[in-house]
DNA sequence: ACCTGAACACCGTTCAAGT
DNA sequence: ACCTGAACACCGTTCAAGT
């Protein structure tokens, strides 16, 4: 009986990939599967739980690292395709932060973060802390890219700096080559995921220098 | 006449904080003020500049640090500005990521940062990088306290776990007694703010120890 | 210029009714 | 059990009309 509600979720996820979370509505969904938007409720409670739902299906496309590989190496594969998910479903990555999943796929996420943490050495008391910090830099910056927050957006770096006279903003003036310079993004993506690795690693070393 | 705009905007933001940002319409935002709905459109061309204002008034509320302070402590003194002051309206805040503001104040937050960086002996090359990736930890965690992603939340972390076989989640159980503890959340912050703060005077030492 | 009230084309959800 | 169609109480926004 499940797939009545995967068939729904998976249509919601599909209208909001293509055209936006603004144009999912229970009309719009049951009308694509034949239905009336009333027919969906015995599947899904609400409206909310569709959202939630859609979140879910973004998780499940998720693919897990190889737990074979060293663990820096299996957090930026897991860092990689997570990322490769949230780019072919923009407009319902925002949704991360606020609907967080609690779902087995969610889960297996987690447990592959934490995994990584305690192989690189990381004291347990420390590995939950770290595995959100590291997991809401990953997924802020996915939602950063999607909502076009980096790059040059709806204002110019030149123009932003207008808004302010120029002596009140030395530090932009002095960095306006790098400015606006358009950032390279997977590469800004990766360092992004090498310092957090770099500070999982220093959170292993901590524990080892202690403990001989 | 901005005058009228910034009653208008402010209005949202109370009805925002109290009710959250569903409860935000044009009808119940003009009706607070004595005015139709319509009324609006000449100050806010939509709904959609409405909620952005709403997030422009809430960076406007943040207090910079003293320029005087050592960099490390205006990085963190600005962290913790900005976290009381979503902590004030929790529901506003999951808006950060997905309307960007570009005004005036949010342009003296990325100066801030980027002068404290610039400061720590952050080459200009890796100032902006920087700058994201700290403000997107900081966003993200404090989007993530107020949506109640830390802490239990919906789902208890023993009831979590009980969502696949034991098996399958070696460390969630080897983690189980940190896992079911209720974090310290603001210690938490302190925390990623310090590895955040660690990592600026890592690329400044980098820089250092290539020139000399 | 500023505001109103009616109207339009949507919503999510409830409910009585059908099969 | 599953689905429908009408209805309710909302939306954001347009428009003609008032002052």
């Amino acid at each position: 009986m499940p797939e009545r509600k995967t068939l729904i979720l998976e249509t919601a996820l599909q209208i909001a990939t293509e055209s936006g979370v603004d144009a999912v509505s229970m009309r719009s969904v049951a009308s694509r599967i034949d239905l009336t938007a009333m027919a969906l409720y015995p599947h899904v409670p609400s409206k909310e739980a569709m959202l939630d739902g859609i979140v879910d299906r973004l998780i499940a496309r998720v693919k897990l690292p190889s737990p074979e590989a060293p663990w820096d190496e299996r957090l930026a594969e897991l860092a990689r395709s997570f990322r490769k998910v949230a780019r072919a479903h923009p407009s319902v990555v925002s949704m991360l932060f606020t609907r967080p999943a609690v779902t087995p796929d969610a889960l297996r996420l987690v447990e592959t973060i934490y995994q990584a943490l305690l192989d690189a050495g990381v004291p347990d008391a420390e590995v939950p802390r770290l595995e959100r910090l590291i997991s809401t830099a990953i997924v802020g910056f996915v939602i950063s890219e999607a909502e076009g927050r980096f790059g040059p957006g709806s204002a110019t770096p030149r123009a932003r700096r207008a808004l302010l006279p120029g002596a009140e903003l030395p530090a932009h003036h002095r960095l306006a080559g790098q400015l606006d310079a358009s950032p390279h993004i997977t590469a800004e993506f990766e360092a992004d995921v090498a310092d957090l690795i770099e500070l999982a690693r220093r959170a292993g070393r901590r524990r080892k220098s202690t403990t001989s």
